[in-house]
RNA sequence: GGAGAUGUGGCAGAGUGGUCGAAUGCGGUAGUCUUGAAAACUAUUGUACCGCAAGGUACCGGGGGUUCGAAUCCCUCCAUCUCCGCCA
């Protein structure tokens, strides 16, 4: 969430570049500014009441000590009636800062300067393309069907384990995931990332700190027993790591990679794209998580998605780099680039990979600061990225590389696999 | 799961109803001294909110309660440790 003071000082900027997302922020910064007005009074008021009963109750201790009983009595009932009107006044403010913090919930983050307006995927912006789309063969398949055909995944053995969402991993498709998997472990530890293998589940107040609670419930499995969340993606653990942590300047940047299942219940998704890998339920996913200073977030931006490119082009998949428009950000995000691949059998690009500057907007509620050179707090910057989503990558992998021989791995995963061709 | 113990500032560790945001030691920072360093000495050293400021308020694992007043008493939750049980 964005900080009051902020909004307060920059509210016509505010508003304008949230515009970009087509979202009308006028109303709501009005009311949280009313609502924070209110607060501070509250605050004065309880604060010069709470002055007024330390003093009092200090006196009746001093009177007590002395033996005046009749004075210390007497003030004992002016202190009284002080505590009734605190309690009034405590119940304003937390209802105050309640009401505060939902408004600030629903203002999403203000886009970098140079997010182009937007409504939807349509107006994402192509910055690079690399790798010739490959031109298959007319016998050439989607990967649901190449999958069934080696006997790589079933989708219908997951459906009776559990539900359609959850493949079983076979086989060579089973390897494959976790060549790849182990792949780009070692190319994140290569740039200094230092792996973190992170809980699946997470607390109410993981999920406050990450922005997935209180709004996005829906998309999260919740145990209720126990209250703990099934993760929708590995950022939610890792960058909880450093929530109420303040860092020394000397810290920065820090830099994490960890492999996970991923769960969402995608509840509302439906049609031609939850086909076969493309959506699911538990998917595997490597992610990588940056906290930055706040001069630094942007050039570590670059460097992030220069890494993921990186990959894609060791994986030998032609590839594209999208900034996405306003209105396809992400609520919490400030600007995002999308790598996508592209299916030669589906004949579509496929999402693998969305990196992320949030700027303070997490750090804001995971309390995440660091003290600066004057020996201030200040919110950090946290980035995070797929470095990548292993379902897609693997869907685009069986479908460009598919032979009449079988399907051929990239030279980078030979090592890891132990096999050059699936057939 | 059962029984018991514990939870205080970066760390260690006092504090069992009032003058305690909290002794003391270690650590950190700045300074004095020194050619330099160490030692010694001096000062300083948590977070948040309100306030132009002076200053005020809140926080002693979390939440709630008792009281004029709570780190201290009560309830509850959480975590850690010890013992027992169960178990990959």
């Amino acid at each position: 969430m964005l900080q009051t003071t902020y909004i307060r000082e920059h509210k016509e900027l505010v508003i304008e570049r949230i515009k970009r997302r087509n979202f009308n922020a006028t109303d709501i910064v009005n009311q949280i500014l009313k609502k924070d007005d209110e607060r501070k009074a509250t605050q004065q008021k309880l604060d010069a009441l709470s002055a007024e009963a330390n003093v009092i109750a200090k006196q009746i201790g001093g009177f007590f000590k002395e033996g005046k009983q009749e004075e210390a009595n007497e003030l004992k009932m002016q202190a009284t009636k002080l505590k009734g009107e605190i309690e009034n006044q405590k119940m304003f403010q937390v209802d105050e800062k309640k009401d505060l913090d939902e408004l600030l919930y629903r203002l999403p983050n203000i886009p970098n300067e140079i997010v182009p307006q937007g409504n939807s995927d349509e107006d994402n912006e192509v910055v690079f393309e690399e790798g010739g789309v490959p031109s298959l063969d007319e016998n050439a398949i989607p990967h649901w069907e190449l999958a069934k055909k080696y006997d790589l995944i079933d989708f219908e053995l997951g459906v009776k384990i559990t539900g359609a969402g959850f493949p079983v991993y076979k086989g060579k498709g089973a390897k494959l995931q976790r060549a790849l998997i182990s792949f780009f472990l070692d190319k994140a530890i290569e740039q200094g990332y230092e792996e973190v293998i992170p809980p699946l589940m997470v607390n109410e107040s993981s999920g406050i700190g990450t922005g997935q609670l209180p709004d996005k419930e829906g998309q999260m499995y919740h145990m209720q027993v126990d209250d703990l969340y099934m993760i929708p993606t590995a950022e939610v653990p890792i960058t909880n790591m450093y929530r109420d942590v303040i860092l020394k300047e000397s810290d920065f940047p820090i830099k994490n990679v960890g492999y996970t299942p991923c769960f969402r219940r995608e509840a509302g998704s439906y049609g031609s794209d939850v086909r076969g890998l493309n959506r699911l339920h538990q998917f595997d996913k490597v992610e990588i998580v940056q906290i930055e200073h706040p001069n630094n977030s942007y050039a570590t931006l670059d460097v992030m998605v220069e890494h993921v490119k990186g990959l894609l082009k060791d994986l030998e998949l032609p590839y594209r780099l999208l900034k996405l428009c306003g209105g396809d950000l992400s609520f919490a995000s400030a600007l995002t680039y999308d790598l996508e691949v592209f299916s030669a059998a589906q004949v579509k690009w496929l999402e693998v990979s969305s990196v992320s500057n949030f700027e303070s907007f997490q750090a804001n509620r995971l309390k995440c600061r660091y003290k600066d050179e004057n020996g201030k707090t200040q919110l950090v910057h946290t980035l995070n990225g797929s470095a990548l989503a292993l379902p897609r990558i693997l869907a685009a992998l069986l479908e460009n590389n598919q032979t009449e021989n079988g399907i051929k791995i990239p030279e980078v995963l030979i090592p890891y696999t132990g096999f050059d061709i699936i057939n």
